[in-house]
DNA sequence: CAAGGAGGTCACAAGGTCAT
DNA sequence: ATGACCTTGTGACCTCCTTG
């Protein structure tokens, strides 16, 4: 017997200026289709709001943030104490990027330029590796060569393989590199041309296809920004080290998100503990939540109000209200308000900071969460603020980020 | 003999809801009277449109953010910043006012907070490697490194780069500082030669042409007097650092108001090779750009339309198409739409974005256009979409903005 | 002291070479 | 023509020392 268990935190609160109104909206669980039970909550009150997009996103931070870091529980070692006062490191009000560096310093990793960079070095360490004397049996009189250094440099952005640097100005393997060098002279020296195999310069330059065009291939270099130049030759700055090693990272844990499958063994009877406690909790918080999707549920009520809204909007134009320079410019000459958005933006950001809260609460109660790293609890919750054009309503979070009409913030 | 290469990429999309078409139109290149050559590439179909600027402005704008941006843009740490995760730090997907912004930041007073903004602070300091011995008692409160100190430096004298501070007796960056460190041992003490690459030790040294030839290079450094008697070490003296910030508040002031015309020297060979590829280009590219200009050329046929629009229109009176808002009307009342607008921007816009994507291709073929700087290239680059009432064909951009009527976008 | 430069260090990439 | 490997020059950053 197989089970799959598959928990994801969804919780989105949408906000569209031009259509005026601020939502908290469904977004639909992202199940295989031979799914026996799915558990959520949900916080989807419907209201106005004026645009502003910036303060909402501080807003679900800190409070996702606050929520997450003050965890007295879990176990996990070395935890979470050492939190509390990098908050005061900087003034700023907590966005994402400081959320993650700081759950990467705990781990063993972490971006530190040490006059050197160190990352998670698989070396038993605790030795001083200090000055001249032996300590390396494996010691190489020849140069110190070191063939696989870096490999925290994003893939080649011309084939996609293994990058061996920065070569022209981009990450290349060495392949490619070679390529272009070569390309450089018959191209602009020699006026030779290239003609793409099939024709119209479209073909893909897939793993193992890259010598099949090399017309392809060479508007691909362009295209990524190789030139003459652009060389830039020397050691990193950390600036640009610091870049890169986050730019893996990231697309690491996009990879990790889509691929990771580790399957565990669970009694019959843990599988029964697990789904008691799963119903008791679904129960406390969001008893409803699984109705909404039926017919008649919370999701075709939100579809209802948008249609019904963009009808309206059709008919009589945008309803936008006024922008924030007019209502500031009144605000400080008069000293009047042109309308009540101060308050309900009160309201709105009181309202998603307890379903922020809420969120991680239940989060919270789910066998297991707890014992998560930080990084990884953070990765099972999503939260969603931005203006959006086009209906989000029952997609899945990770089919918003594909929508052409790129959203402004997510994270 | 002199030559002169002025390269522009001018691509234009002209709407005019008035008119009630969009139309790719011709603009004549701004020549001197004695042009041997002029190569170009033009996009120039016929059609009709609704009135949407917006959308059209927001199509160019991304077809030519993305095309340049994902250049890494060279050197120059403060380049732009890759996309890739800049998603989240700003999340916003680049409209027209960065990109004017960007642009203008060159001219006005971007000066002021250049490079003072230093937000990342590498911590180096306080990491003791090594032990046993107890730290040192530098450990205080003050910061012990101070990188970078007020750049109030000319620029480096031997390339031009941002110098780092007085080498060898002369303001230099700290490349040509190394550069010349290692060529005293080298020339002086082992007594090898640097060999100039082209043979005539005429090599210039602009921008990113620093490593090109060493001999030149350093040839550049005595020539500016470098030299090992010439150092000058310890704290500056009142009067050295109120030269410096004066001549470099007069370099300054110089570049702001002078337009800067640079020639360099090439051989008859060089300007053979330019024009060779640049016909190669002109030829793969839009081979029949310089027919357009001529008799019973696309300029002719282009104003022909024109011209028998404006008799249809002087005849039966303005045909502007349904506006949006009758449009939505009848949308929302009958559920039918008027016209086939929709569709028709769909095909709009893809057209576009292709012309756009063209035009940066076709630009980073001249041989040196991939070398400039991100800002310099898109400054070479125009689009220029808006409604016109006039006809701008055979006009050249410069001239678009003085018409009365003001376009209504520029980028 | 603290500002400021010389020199050292070594991570990095350009270009060459040569077996495929 | 390709790409693994090598040689060599480069330059970002650091430590140490000199000087006002
Ligand atoms: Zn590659
Ligand atoms: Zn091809
Ligand atoms: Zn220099
Ligand atoms: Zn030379």
């Amino acid at each position: 017997m197989k089970y799959i268990f598959q928990i994801e935190c969804t919780d989105t609160i949408m906000d569209s200026w031009n259509m005026d109104f601020l939502n908290s909206t469904l977004l639909t669980p992202d199940l295989p289709s031979d799914t026996d039970l799915f558990f959520g909550i949900g916080d989807f009150p419907l209201s106005d709001s004026p645009p502003n997009h910036l303060s909402f996103d501080s807003i679900c931070m800190s409070a996702l943030d606050k929520e997450l870091s003050c965890s007295p529980s879990t176990d996990s070692g070395k935890g979470d104490s050492e939190d509390s006062e990098s908050i005061i490191q900087r003034g700023e009000p907590e966005n994402l990027e400081s959320i993650i560096q700081r759950e990467e310093s705990d781990d063993s990793e972490s971006i530190v330029h040490r006059g050197e960079l160190e990352i998670s070095e698989p070396i038993n360490k605790g030795e001083s590796k200090d000055s001249k004397l032996e300590q390396q049996p494996p010691k190489k009189k020849h140069r110190k060569n070191q063939p696989p250094d870096a490999e925290h440099l994003p893939p080649c952005r011309v084939c996609g393989e293994k990058a061996s640097g920065l070569h022209y100005g981009a990450n290349t393997c060495e392949p490619c590199k070679g390529f272009f060098r070569r390309s450089i002279v018959k191209i602009e020296k020699k006026n030779e041309k290239y003609v793409c195999a099939k024709g119209d310069g479209s073909c893909k330059l897939g793993t193992g296809k890259r010598t099949m065009c090399s017309y392809c291939r060479y508007k691909k270099c362009l295209d990524v920004g190789m030139a003459h130049g652009a060389i830039k030759i020397g050691r990193y700055t950390h600036e640009k080290r610091t870049k890169d090693i986050t730019e893996v990272r990231k697309l690491k844990l996009k990879e990790n998100q889509t691929v990771d499958t580790t399957s565990i063994d669970v009694t019959e009877q843990e599988v029964d503990e697990l789904v008691a406690r799963l119903i008791v909790i679904q129960e406390e918080f969001c008893a409803d939540f699984r109705k909404s999707f039926e017919p008649g549920g919370l999701l075709e009520k939100h579809t209802f109000v948008y249609e019904r809204f963009k009808e309206k909007m059709e008919t009589f134009g945008n309803l936008s209200p006024v922008p924030w320079s007019t209502y500031n410019e009144f605000l400080s000459a008069t000293g009047l308000e042109l309308d009540d958005r101060k308050s309900r933006m009160n309201l709105i950001a009181a309202r998603m900071e307890q379903a922020v809260r809420n969120m991680v609460t239940f989060a919270r109660n789910i066998p297991g969460f707890s014992d998560l790293q930080t990084p990884d609890q953070l990765d099972l919750l999503k939260v969603f603020a931005g203006p959006l054009e086009v209906p989000i309503f029952g997609q899945h979070f990770s089919q918003i980020t594909h929508l052409e009409q790129k959203p402004k913030n997510r994270f």
